[in-house]
DNA sequence: GGTGTGACGCAGG
DNA sequence: CCCTGCGCCACAC
């Protein structure tokens, strides 16, 4: 079996980050991992063209980085929902790593103490 | 059909 | 902490 159709493959990866919940992000590879298919600069190219309509901003490197795109705006939302930040600009992985099969990785839903 | 580039990842210095 | 090189896969030229 080929591998799925370019809007299949963006469908599934929209799929997931809808499913990353506020306070939590997930890094390219982790979502590559989850769909299956393809590697971490596909998600990346989704992002950019897809990535208007679901919280993006819950999507950032394997390091903690932020897209750097837009990653000012992306600040702001992080500030809002409370994701464990490590530095002005950069996440806290260990906490704020998330994946979407129950809460394994980092911890539960609690966002650990800093 | 080869070359270059990119919202990436990891190892090494 | 920083930067550099290599590997990765899909797309534009």
């Amino acid at each position: 079996m080929g591998a799925v159709d370019r809007e299949e493959y963006v469908e599934r990866v929209l799929a997931v980050v809808e499913q990353i919940p506020p306070g939590r992000v997930m890094s390219y590879g982790a979502i590559a991992e989850v769909v299956g298919v393809g590697g971490p600069r596909q998600v990346g190219r989704v992002m950019s063209l897809e990535g208007g309509g679901v919280p993006w901003w819950r999507v950032v490197r394997a390091d903690g980085g932020l897209p750097l795109c837009h990653d000012g705006v992306a600040l702001e939302h992080h500030r809002a929902e409370g994701t464990p930040l490590r530095s002005t600009e950069r996440v806290d992985m260990a906490a704020a790593a998330w994946w979407p099969e129950g809460d394994l990785g980092g911890d539960a839903d609690s966002v650990g103490p800093l």
